[in-house]
RNA sequence: CGGGGCGUAGCGCAGCCUGGUAGCGCGCCUGCCUUGGGCGCAGGAGGUCGGAGGUUCGAAUCCUCUCGCCCCGACCA
């Protein structure tokens, strides 16, 4: 990935653009359905794309966007090397901690070598050596590289991928207070870039995972091709994973006795009742708020119970987090019944307090459910249920945390209004990494005091095939993609529509060569196809200004001028005011004249 | 890694069950025609049916192994 240089414009006949007419049969997503349909992208493996031309124009022109943005924070631009030795991995622990993920091979004399999969361990392997004194911080220093990862499930076309490029940025400073300026000046860079890019973004607080650190946060593209659940408020800017999202605890109802009337714990029969669904039907009509779902789990091997209200769903990730554990999974059906006494269908947390004592298993209860009383759960005796259930008396061994997934529609945690839950992309990510690397790997620096401290670090990544997949995630219809015009492979696309019409064809041409010669990045469809042809392939590609040249306008002196916006007309323009309306439109849309 | 699906012409597919030597649409090439939303007609090029082995007189088709791709789940900086 090196500099944009000159930006030619092209005419059809001499591009290399393979638009198809059909439907590729593995895409599964609009981006990949239309990058694929548009000739900007071929897949050569599972998660290997080549990039063709049209899409490396638009690349070109987001990295662009990118390093701008980036030199403007002070950032510095490096390029490192994508083959790695085996020896920095170790030393920052991560040859064994990325398993899998990361492709590994062994050079001719037998030694292992790596593809990276980020740069944490040269850039620090760099500043290790050459920044001795805190006089030198702070630095911030990038590179848009390809990053390879094996990822075990590549799909969506470029959403996710074994081989990518991605800006990642690192920050050296020498305390905590620079590190948080240099965040703050990636996430507003961020905020700027992807805005530039076309990208309506939220940002979430976000786990930091095996990077380690102290704090992260994604920038995600709210769109069905993403792979993470997120809810958000549009009104007060809060959002979060689905797997940290919270929502207003509504008030208990009259149900939950909050009076302090507390009636003995009763069993009852309840004979083949064994979903919360039949438990609310006559005779027994316990609405499913008034019940405890009592899941079964093995947290590392050990059996855990979670209990959350009977109309809420348990977010394992949520789970995972109050455990402490590496991984969970729901207990196999016949792990339950030597555990509970029960078969599922009739579990419940209630009595499980010696067995919580000696440790034998750990019952988490979801916070919502703190304090009621008069619930209905399980009786672990199959065919039969406990009444009167007080959480403070009958559950008191149960540790309360957050265990349930947020809803659609619920209040807000910060300002109450209407929560939207929904799947999005991960187009950035910045972190607090800390000393997470510098001290494993030995990067110091002498203080003011004289004294050796490690550097603190933070480390940002963008993912930029992704903001381009993305974008047309957000911008397309059932014609084709809509580029922003910022990222757009090209500004306009000229249209003769009569090729066999002399007046038509120079009339094009004049002003192909008229707007080229300004700056403008112009596409001239100057094959010798129907009018219908052009017109289906230009909506496919999707440049964001069209210019029909035909016989009856040109009558006239006039062109016709159609934005690939939705809903925008077929509007008649003197062919002399083009120029000046193409140049407004341009910059209006944060695109450039060159 | 578990489950499912699919590999036949550049692309999208049929043929396979019930073996007999490969077909359709799009695209591509040539000519005529047409010319404002993927025109029409005629002619043509293009496939060792993912690979290997086996069964059979004969395999795209049946059997075994293998490679690849897609989807769901698990996983995931």
């Amino acid at each position: 990935m090196f500099q944009s240089g000159v930006r030619v414009h092209m005419r059809l006949t001499k591009a290399f653009i393979p638009t198809l007419k059909e439907l590729p049969a593995d895409a599964q997503v609009a981006s990949h359905k239309l990058l694929v349909r548009a000739g900007f992208i071929r897949q050569l493996s599972a998660g290997i794309y080549s990039v063709l031309p049209l899409a490396q124009r638009s690349i070109l022109t987001i990295t662009e966007i990118v390093r701008e943005e980036m030199n403007r924070i002070g950032a510095q631009e490096f390029y490192l090397p994508a083959l790695n030795p085996r020896e920095i991995w170790e030393e920052s622990g991560r040859w064994s901690v990325m398993g899998d993920n990361m492709f590994r091979l062994k050079d001719r004399k037998g030694a292992d070598l790596c593809l990276a999969m980020t740069h944490e361990e040269i850039f620090t392997v760099l500043a290790r050596a050459e920044v001795r004194s805190y006089r030198q911080l702070p630095q911030t220093w990038y590179q848009i590289q390809t990053k390879f990862r094996d990822e075990p499930r590549p799909k969506s076309g470029l959403l996710r991928v074994r081989q990518f490029t991605m800006k990642d940025s690192y920050s050296f400073d020498l305390g905590k207070e620079g590190l948080d300026k240099s965040f703050e000046d990636h996430r507003q860079a961020y905020v700027k870039i992807f805005t530039r890019c076309g990208l309506k973004t939220v940002q979430v607080d976000a786990h930091s995972g095996a990077m380690g650190g102290s704090g992260s946060t994604e920038f995600m593209v709210r769109t069905d091709a993403g792979e993470d659940l997120i809810a958000s408020c549009e009104a007060c800017g809060y959002a979060a994973n689905t797997e940290k999202a919270r929502s207003k605890i509504e008030t208990p109802d009259a149900y939950a006795a909050a009076d302090g009337v507390q009636l003995p714990l009763e069993e009852f029969a309840t004979p083949g009742v064994v979903t919360i669904e039949a438990l609310q039907r006559q005779p027994y009509g316990v609405g499913a708020k008034r019940q405890l779902k009592t899941l079964v789990y093995m947290a590392d091997g050990k059996p855990v119970i979670a209990i959350v209200r009977g109309d809420d769903s348990l977010n394992e990730a949520k789970l995972q987090t109050a455990t402490g554990a590496n991984e969970v999974r729901p207990a196999h059906a016949e792990e339950i019944p030597p555990l509970m006494g029960a078969k599922p269908g009739s579990l419940g947390g209630v009595g499980l307090g010696e067995k919580s004592a000696s440790g034998a298993v750990r019952v988490f209860l979801d916070e919502r459910l703190a304090g009621l009383s008069g619930m209905v759960t399980g009786a672990n005796k199959d065919g039969f249920h406990l009444k009167n259930v007080s959480i403070t008396r009958d559950l008191s061994h149960a540790k309360i945390v957050d265990l349930r997934s947020v809803v659609e529609g619920e209040g807000c945690p910060n300002c109450g209004k209407p929560l939207q839950v929904g799947k999005s992309l991960e187009v950035g990510h910045i972190f607090k990494l800390g000393t997470r690397y510098s001290a494993s790997m030995g990067a110091n620096i002498l203080g003011e005091d004289g004294k050796e401290t490690p550097i603190v670090m933070g480390s940002y990544g963008i993912g930029v095939e992704r903001i381009l997949a993305a974008a047309v995630e957000l911008h397309n219809d059932a014609d084709g993609i809509r580029w922003p015009m910022s990222i757009a492979p090209y500004h306009v696309a000229i249209l003769p529509l009569q090729m066999q019409d002399a007046d038509v064809r120079a009339a094009a041409e004049k002003l192909y060569a008229e707007l080229t010669a300004a700056g403008v990045e112009a596409l001239l469809d100057d094959r010798d196809e129907r009018a219908g042809v052009k017109f289906k392939d230009a909506d496919l590609i999707g440049l964001p200004l069209r210019i029909a040249v035909g016989k009856k306008g040109l009558a006239e002196g006039k062109v016709e001028w159609k934005p690939r916006t939705p809903g925008s007309q077929v509007e008649l323009v003197a062919i002399a005011d083009v120029l000046a309306k193409v140049k407004a439109a341009v910059a209006e849309g944060g695109g450039k004249i060159r």
